[in-house]
RNA sequence: GCUGAAGUAGCUCAGUGGUAGAGCAGCGGUUUCGUAAACCGCAGGUCGUGGGUUCAACUCCCACCUUCAGCUCCA
């Protein structure tokens, strides 16, 4: 028999006889890897334990710490449900049921049955039962022929359809039990590793993604090797959702969404308008140190401005509808700032020596967003972007998105947050959604791209979600249910200028056209705070709390202590309040922590005799007793220098 | 927009066709208190909205609104 020249993951080689399997090779090393062993990646592809290995290859054990060893355990988790479905619900369709990067889904046709929360837990409790039985899941290849005449005979139109695309090829099926699939795989050696499963949820879901087509039923699950895993990622849930802005900002009364205003457009109160100013602040001092201008434009503007940007009528389902006059004019609501700053930018001709020109707005836009997609703070239909279009010429452009990338980083390092950068390019087979030539795109996707590199920033590639008018690199961020958005932008632009003919007079003394960078690091203020919510949870760091200090005295006969305190903070421009109820120091103390609020001093007796605050921190409890003066210099510092943890 | 679920006091939630309830928060009083809930009392509701069935509807039926999950969309 033939050898083959096996390469683990540490460099060591070693030879096999051909047509070994994974299963096999982990069983020589130990008996404890082999029962670990989930799957195998074979010349960095994924595979099943029991696959031949026909040649010589590099060669990994994937266990559950592997992302290869968790995508084939929840994929066939997928599998394992959907056999429970078809014993339960016999004539059941299946559409796709891949992994997910935390557990797995199944899209279902059960014709006219809805599933509820009780067909979940008797589907869940099928597929304990089925685990139990431990069955191996068995690769099987089969010819096209033969694969579309099984559909045929099961009825199942969605596998059929998927099968369309792989005319001619040679088709692998998996089995387990009574259930068989179209598979690509890999697959778990048997049924019996999945110990401990949730179903999680059930919402409908268009087949292959696409609303004109039939909507089918997509059931949600985990899975875990233990059942203490489950408990602990379903706890994590739970905690998850304690962090939920719309909980928080009702309970720490930072905004408010009623329909009596109308859906998705928040009512900013006063303790959220604080954190909402803080922000506000914060970035101005930052673009004054960089060059900006700012500028202030209305709400409203002419149709005829959105017809020659392009954003109307291509965008016209996601505006609100144009406001008519009797005199045949209409204006629009904004949806965005860009044209207004184009207008200010064009209303005097423009030298190279002014460029580049930095005109930076925090202006409120509005879009008619779907109303099943309004969520909280960070879907909205009215918005605040802090917004700011950068005209330079071209050999400035490099400079430009380097120093807008620069600040938007700044501006996430200042909070702690966790970023992932995508560079959003156009889909090159559905050019209609884009203005402008081909040329412009490449070449705008090829100097992001430059920039990038050139500061090496980690980043992916996202076709398709390029805007109209330029590529973007974008700043995306999860909310504490693990859902991506989209925060900061910088998008390069070279349909605008064309659009606007917006100019500027050269050393040459000719006529140029200026590139465009459009850029918002907090993306909207609306969404931005939304994630910041629940990125510290509540908790936010001094210079944002929206209340810094709380003075509590222990009884009526110390407030007038207590007042002398609460004043000379309150001068020196601390966000303090006092808590002047008639109630027990405990109650006060739960009461303020529950608020959220950072400091609480407790003064009595000994602080007014000596001069002191005992100061207490939120969640850290008793700090001990401080000097008046001490604690203001140094809670001031703290608020100064936008620290993050105290 | 689509599929499904939900909506009872400010909040969290009970209430299966027969007079709407609790805890917390709020308000009034008593208590003057040392690091996460003192005590007593009071008030608080068009049961999301509108129709219908019924002697009688929070409860059953229909429509709409809003919210939630997911899908689609997101300049």
């Amino acid at each position: 028999m033939s050898k083959i020249k096996i390469t683990f993951p540490d460099g060591n080689q070693k030879e096999f006889d051909r047509d070994i399997t994974g299963k096999q090779i982990a069983e020589g090393i130990s008996k404890g890897l082999a029962k670990e062993a989930l799957a195998v990646e074979v010349n960095g592809e994924v595979w099943d334990l029991s696959r031949p290995i026909r040649q010589d290859a590099t060669f990994k054990i994937l266990k559950w710490s592997d992302d290869g060893g968790k995508d084939a355990y929840w994929h066939s988790s997928a599998h394992l449900m959907a056999e429970a479905v078809e014993t339960l619900y016999p004539g059941a369709k299946f559409g796709i049921g891949p992994s997910i990067e935390t557990g797995f889904y199944y899209d279902l046709d059960l014709g006219d049955h809805n599933l509820t929360k009780d067909d979940l837990q008797k589907i869940e409790e099928k597929m304990n039962e089925l685990a139990n039985r431990d069955v191996p899941y068995v690769r099987e290849e089969k010819k096209w022929e033969d694969a579309v005449e099984y559909f045929k005979a099961k009825g199942d139109q969605y596998k059929l359809e998927l099968l369309d695309e792989f005319k001619g090829q040679t088709i692998s099926f998996y089995h387990q039990g009574n259930f068989t699939d179209l598979c690509r795989g890999p697959h778990l050696p048997s049924t019996g590793k999945i110990k401990a499963m949730k179903l999680l949820s059930v919402a409908g879901a268009y087949w292959r993604g696409n609303e004109k087509n039939k909507m089918m039923q997509r059931i949600y699950g985990v899975t875990f090797p233990t059942k203490k895993e489950l408990d602990e990622y379903l706890f994590r849930l739970e905690e998850a959702k304690r962090r939920d802005h719309r909980k928080l900002g009702a309970e720490l009364e930072l905004f408010l969404l009623t329909p009596k205003v109308g859906s998705g457009l928040p009512l900013w109160l006063p303790k959220g308008t604080i954190i909402r100013e803080s922000l506000i602040e914060f970035l101005r001092d930052e673009q004054r140190k960089r060059g900006y201008q700012s500028v202030v434009t209305p709400h409203i503007a002419n149709l005829e401005l959105y017809k020659t940007s392009g954003h109307y009528p291509y965008y016209k389902d996601s505006q609100f509808p144009p406001i008519q006059l009797e005199n045949g004019e209409a204006f629009l609501l904004k949806p965005m700032n860009c044209p207004h700053h184009h207008q200010i930018y064009s209303f005097k001709p423009r030298s190279y020596r002014d460029l580049p020109i930095r005109l930076a707005e925090f202006g409120t836009v509005y879009r008619y967003e779907q109303s099943g997609e309004m969520n909280g703070l960070t879907r909205v239909r009215g918005f605040t972007q802090d917004d700011a279009h950068i005209y330079c010429a071209h050999d400035q452009l490099k400079a430009e998105i380097k120093a807008t990338i620069e600040l938007t980083q700044l501006v996430f390092k200042t909070f702690g947050m966790d970023v992932k950068i995508r560079l959003s390019y156009r889909d090159d087979k559905n050019t209609e959604k884009y203005g402008g030539e081909a040329g412009f795109w490449e070449q705008a996707q090829r100097e992001i791209r430059e920039v990038a590199d050139e500061i090496k920033l980690d980043y992916f590639i996202a076709l398709g979600e390029a805007s109209f008018y330029g590529p973007k690199i974008d700043f995306m961020v999860k909310d504490a249910l693990n859902r991506t958005w989209q925060l900061g932008t910088v998008q390069v632009d070279y349909v605008m200028p064309e659009r606007f003919q917006l100019e500027y007079i050269g050393q040459d003394g000719q006529r140029h056209r200026p590139v465009i960078i459009h850029r918002a690091p907090f993306g909207s203020l609306e969404r931005f705070i939304g994630i910041l919510i629940e990125h510290f949870a509540g908790e936010f760091p001094l210079w944002l709390a929206p209340i810094q200090v709380a003075v509590l005295p222990i009884s009526d006969v110390f407030m007038e202590y207590a007042r002398e305190v609460y004043e000379a903070l309150k001068d020196s421009g601390v966000r303090v309040e006092i808590d002047d109820r008639n109630e027990k120091v405990g109650y006060k103390i739960r009461d303020w922590e529950t608020k959220k609020v950072p400091f609480m001093l407790v003064v009595g007796e000994k602080e007014k005799v000596g001069g002191l605050v005992s100061v207490r921190q939120h969640k850290k409890g008793d700090q001990g007793t401080v000097k008046r003066e001490e604690f203001q210099t140094r809670i001031l510092d703290i608020i100064k220098t936008r620290a993050l943890t105290v």
